[in-house]
DNA sequence: TCTGGGGTCCTAGGACCC
DNA sequence: TCTGGGGTCCTAGGACCC
């Protein structure tokens, strides 16, 4: 029964981005702060060394990270930072500072890759890992649970070693679970979760903490009366696919019994490559027709650039935009030929630019490269045809 | 002055082919 | 001439995640 049973780990760095932060200001340790809005401009430097408070912050931006001590003042990540300032003004504000972000995600993987190397990255400050190999002589059996506390253990001290930073870890029998259990004890947390903990420890939870609930589906499960795990678990599979279709019910349904079995990949080839930027101020297509077109080329060559470091090329070139009252849009174009080179791109991003609206004003422009493939592969099958 | 930036996956309709 | 399926590609939008 228990042979394929499987041990995931979910490795979860705590307050990741703001903690980074605090390894350079140790003095603001245990002091509210949070991290975003844009880099300061030039003038402010004269202001020294002080930090500034999100009082002093006007302007556009969302909270990336907030430390514990701002989360006891209401405010939480994806907050807008004016509204963030209106709940906890004096609350320290630092800029994102992501090429030190990335360096230490390096150094944590790094570190977790050493004792065990099945790794499946989950963005900068989280990972899945396949405790399998690392636990197998004793699989299913109660002690080889006990083992997986230990390599979870030393796991964590080799962050802190590698890093200075801490990390909460969920162990469990599947990814869903894992993900799940590594928030509950945060920060610095070590949680195992078995299946026999299911009806205890996960049925009680809003429905909201299963990864794929989100504030949409979550709103519709509170109008249908099922706010825990375990309701949903208990509902009829059909009132679930009723309300949401056969395949996202059936999930829902499966997720709330603890079920899940998608396997840890340690490899993916990426799907699209894209950058956007928001303006500092929304902007008129035809007033501010130079600074758009300025900032159009300039995303162009940024996704050319990408797509050279990271050897793709993409057949599929889409734009997309933001109007003022937040509706977004997008078109896109499918070329003959995939292609890297940034005047290709701009030129049919600019085709679709053209089948868009320009009657409001515009917050957000994008420029995305999909349907990739590698770039030695294309040109290879590029030189045979030819 | 509400609401960043980089992604993935799903759905649904239309075109087109067999 | 009418009916009908299945499969794939393309496009637009939306939910969701970190």
């Amino acid at each position: 029964m228990h042979a394929d049973a499987r041990f995931i780990a979910h490795v979860d760095m705590d307050a990741f981005y703001a903690s980074v932060e605090l390894l350079r200001y140790p003095e603001l340790r245990g002091r509210p702060l949070v991290i975003g809005g844009r880099r300061r401009p030039a003038r402010d430097a004269a202001a020294g060394t002080t930090i500034p408070t999100l009082r002093q912050y006007s302007g556009r931006g969302v909270i990336t990270t907030a430390t514990y001590e701002a989360r006891a003042l209401g405010v939480h990540s994806g907050m807008g930072l004016m509204k963030a300032a209106r709940l906890a003004p004096d609350a320290l504000l630092l800029p994102a500072d992501f090429d030190e972000y990335r360096r230490c995600s390096r150094l944590f993987k790094e570190a977790v890759r050493a004792l065990a190397p099945n790794i499946e990255d989950r963005g900068i400050d989280e990972i899945f890992v396949d405790l399998g190999d690392v636990v197998a002589p004793l699989a299913g059996d109660d002690p080889a649970w006990a083992r997986t506390r230990e390599i979870a253990g030393s796991i964590q001290r080799a962050v802190r070693e590698a890093t200075g930073l801490s990390c909460s870890i969920g162990v469990a029998p599947n990814k869903l679970l894992a993900k799940i259990a590594s928030d509950l004890q945060k920060p610095a947390g070590l949680t195992i979760l078995r299946e026999a903990d299911i009806p205890v420890r996960l049925w009680p939870l809003p429905a909201r903490r299963i990864t794929g609930i989100g504030p949409k589906a979550g709103a519709r499960l509170e109008a249908l009366g099922l706010h825990t795990i375990g309701q949903l678990a208990q509902a009829d599979p059909l009132l679930l696919i009723e309300h949401f279709g056969e395949r996202h019910g059936v999930w829902m349904h499966e997720a709330a019994q603890g079920r899940d079995d998608r396997p840890v990949l340690t490899f993916r080839e990426p799907k699209s490559i894209s950058r956007e930027t928001t303006f500092e101020t929304d902007l008129h297509a035809v007033r501010d027709r130079d600074q758009l077109s300025r900032i159009f080329t300039d995303l162009c060559l940024r996704v050319a650039g990408d797509l050279e470091r990271n050897g793709y090329v993409g057949r599929t070139i889409g734009l997309k935009l933001r109007y003022d009252n937040f509706k977004t849009v997008t078109r896109d174009q499918t070329l003959d030929q995939a292609t890297r080179d940034a005047r290709a791109i701009r030129r049919a991003a600019g085709e679709c630019l053209k089948r868009v609206p320009l009657d409001r004003r515009i917050r957000l422009l994008g420029v995305r490269v999909g349907a990739l493939s590698k770039a030695d592969a294309s040109l290879a099958s590029h030189s045979r045809t030819v």
